[in-house]
DNA sequence: TTGAAAGCGCTAACAA
DNA sequence: TTGTTAGCGCTTTCAA
């Protein structure tokens, strides 16, 4: 049995191949291989004579020969704790746009609720080898993994947060918590509550810690004295805001004017238990997040706000290029944040 | 130049291959193959020493190789129009758990804000030959689609609605809004307002069509008048729904007392923007919604809650024990949706 | 239990 | 401009 009638016989099962088309054609592979991909060294007359009868066979390159020949799989992969999160669907989003502007297909690693399995994923057959290029969203890589991947030597940037030695794209999240704790200090408040994101998770690197800082620097720096006590922390969920909320409403002592979340997530789980609670935002509670969230202008929530869609297309783009050949096109870029006062901060009446 | 040097050369750029884990351990690629994927037919002792090697090489199979070899990916596609809505992502983390658990890839494919890009995704090597199976969320497929995918024989399950040939997953949309309408004439409203999903797009087939219905046949049972002018229409966004509650208000002539709206994101921009109109939810309008949004609980939505994580890990599982030769796994299936009542809703003041 | 060898479908020199 | 050919790294009979 030749070849050619071998597969025939599958060719109701699997795709189409490229010797199909090269027989339908009259021409050998390596020609059908320079047509389809839009490749010179074809004559128009043979390239559009291939390029219809590709068409009519319903012709598509497998990727994984392709792959295994070139060793590119047109792929890149983004690695991320959550999907469901603001942040990362946004993320999500926005690689996904210049991915498809540019032919290039996504995988997608997520580590959201697996825990351990974390170490699975790097060590299984997962990210390795069936990606071009790798895009970190927000997630703290550990020695070992860095190596892995600069060993693997493929493009590597990270979107929200910081890892040594890696390219990354973001916010000032200095600035950015500091502008937010400022705007409070500004219109007036003096007893501001933090309600900073959890670093017990390896997830949220060293973020959380800057905002942190933030904060704490600029309430010293107004003569202000952060309290222990109005110190909260969330895990950057709805839910989180709300819990922190009744903790902080059901201690004794007197309570904060103000608040900052590190997060519009939390920030809004504040603004709704305040309210279910009978507090009222802003006269009772001004309270500011971080990120303008979908939801934050409909609640009227003021914040900094960042995008971290255009914050993964531009890393996105940046991979794509270095892998088109223009080395040096990854690299750390700070990305822009402004302040957006809503109606959820007010200066404080007892002041 | 040998074969063997010619890769060790290489050895740095690209990853450790088969044949040099066979080279290290003095055995063939046959039989390294077979150790490394747990297959029989080979000794324990062997088997140890392969892995062990395998491990210290940092040996992972090339996903275009094997895929090049069995016809096979290990990875499966998801098909959405979006990603950053709640409906999308939850589903998205809910199909890759399953995934996770059972060492498979997902490929994503994200038609959000492209238009018509869409044709390209689906003539282009994209989709095909890089995924064993397809999960298609909330979209319609045309029957060219439909005919193609059926071609390539991939398995193929579509959650959140209902595509004609394939297996669907989702709710009973006729019941949970039947359900929803229900509870507002239950509790005493004659005046009730429709917001419904748009159907202009492609995206959303018939699911925005069967919650019109049923809401038209559960009023019309009632003995109650689905007014025109309290019909309104939105895409599933918040903004939408905030941009339906003006509309509805500032329109000339009687004011509904409740509204009922196809999927919660929409009722909560009804909420919202009703709250900052000096309309009280539920005091003057009673909204309910459809889904359990993140959100919902905390605003107080009264809503039909689905859960669309679990609807896309069931719809996985399927398409992988069918990859899994257990043909006949791939069915449709009725998902559990049920009314939770919770502040958005009240008897009318004005009955 | 192990190995040899023939592909899988495509790409990329190198020839023609 | 086009074709020949040698792999890419892995899987899989079939022998040994």
């Amino acid at each position: 049995m030749t070849r050619t009638s071998d597969r025939a016989q599958r060719s109701g099962h699997h795709g189409v191949s490229i010797d199909d088309v090269a027989a339908a054609a009259g021409v050998s592979t390596a020609t059908v291989s320079r047509a389809v991909r839009g490749l010179p060294r074809v004559s128009p007359a043979t390239r559009e004579k291939i390029l219809g009868i590709a068409a009519d066979l319903g012709y598509v390159a497998s990727s994984s020969a392709s792959g295994l020949a070139t060793g590119r799989t047109r792929t890149i992969g983004v690695l991320a704790p959550f999907v469901s999160r603001w942040f990362f669907s946004q993320s999500l989003e926005g690689a996904d746009r210049e991915l498809h502007a540019r032919q290039y297909g996504l995988s997608l690693f997520n580590l959201g609720g697996h825990g351990s399995n974390r170490e699975r994923l790097f060590n299984k057959t997962m990210v390795y080898k069936q990606i071009d290029a790798l895009l970190v969203l927000c997630m703290a890589l550990s020695h070992e993994e860095i190596e892995h991947l600069h060993k693997l030597d493929i493009p590597l940037v990270v979107v929200g947060g910081h890892v040594e030695e890696c390219a990354y794209i973001g916010i000032d999240d200095y600035a950015a918590a500091a502008d937010a704790v400022r705007h409070l200090i500004d219109i007036g408040h003096r007893d501001i509550a933090l309600l900073h994101g959890d670093d017990a998770t390896d997830l949220n690197f060293d973020v959380p810690r800057i905002r942190i800082r933030a904060y704490q620097e600029m309430m010293t720096a107004a003569g202000l004295d952060p309290r222990p006590e109005w110190d909260e922390a969330g895990d950057f969920t709805l839910a989180s805001g709300q819990r922190a909320f009744r903790r902080l409403w059901t201690k004794p002592g007197p309570k904060p004017t103000a608040i900052f979340c590190a997060a519009d997530e939390m920030a809004m789980g504040v603004i709704f238990e305040a309210k279910r609670a009978g507090v009222r935002v802003p006269e009772d509670l001004s309270v500011i997040g971080i990120d303008d969230h979908e939801f934050s202008a409909a609640v009227g929530l003021t914040t900094v706000a960042q995008r971290p869609d255009e914050q993964a297309e531009l890393a996105t783009r940046m991979l794509l290029d270095e892998l088109g050949g223009a080395a040096g096109s990854v690299r750390s870029v700070v990305a822009p944040h402004r302040l957006i006062v809503r109606t959820s901060t007010a200066p404080p009446r007892r002041a």
